[in-house]
DNA sequence: GGGATTTTGCGAATGGTTCGCAAATGAGGT
DNA sequence: ACCTCATTTGCGAACCATTCGCAAAATCCC
């Protein structure tokens, strides 16, 4: 009697490989168009089941695009970086935060703000789009 | 025969008046809420109808919170700068962008990525609620 | 006050996301 | 390979934030 699967299915082998060949941001929607055009017949609902369990995990991250449309990337939340989206294609690249440490300092001093966190965006266009 | 009015209403003012004394973001329904708590009869439609056409004028800035539901806040986004957001009661401060600029050019010296734009959040606690 | 125009409120429509449940699938033992 | 059983899937309905259409009310300006 085994407590806490974690089944292999079709399903989630394909949209893992959707994931992990798309460095952008993608809505469930994007996520499901591309499926079908793979010849993939996955129903909406598992997208969303799929997403919630892989950010669950950790192994995603998500966060709303400007229409407040949720989005998911292949990227570990967990070493703590920041991204550079790229205005034309989307294309995400990380970029780590150790000039981010002396800025929080002067925050603290300048305003009496005790940081524990922040996300940034950076947007422009890529080495790939210019 | 006027083209273009902009009439002055009691909804408008109403309005206004939580944002203006609301140094946070606060979504539609936070904001009717607030309308009802006040005594001021306004229909949801108008909240957002109002709250689209702050934001055209540029009055307000919005951002989708981390749900995905809309928030606004008082708030000129023409003079670019930041927002320090306090976890425990949202209060925003403003916080300008000096130290971005040094960051920038790294960004483009070692990621090939052309910078137009950038957008931060910094989280934490702030002074009143330390 | 009167008349043209804008704004409001209401209810219905929309679009993304979640839920409930019966049918299908994967895991593990035999 | 087969059986059993927990997990996962698909479907449709439900849900919630947001938008729309239209008739009634409010505002502006003369």
């Amino acid at each position: 009697m085994g407590l806490r699967a974690d089944y292999v299915t079709r399903p989630r082998e394909w949209i893992a490989s959707i994931l992990a060949r798309e460095p952008r941001f993608l809505s469930a929607a994007q996520i499901h168009q591309g499926l079908e055009r793979d010849g993939a017949r996955v129903s909406l609902s598992t997208v969303y089941r799929t997403l919630d369990r892989l950010q669950a995990k950790g192994d995603i991250s998500a966060r709303p695009d400007a229409d407040g449309e949720a989005t998911y990337m292949l990227c570990e939340p967990r070493h703590h970086h920041h991204h550079a989206i790229c205005r034309a294609c989307g294309r995400v690249e990380d970029v780590d935060c150790a000039a981010m440490e002396q800025f929080a300092e002067s925050l603290r001093a300048h305003n009496g703000f005790e940081l524990d966190g922040h996300a940034i965006e950076f947007f422009g266009k890529c080495g790939a789009c210019r």
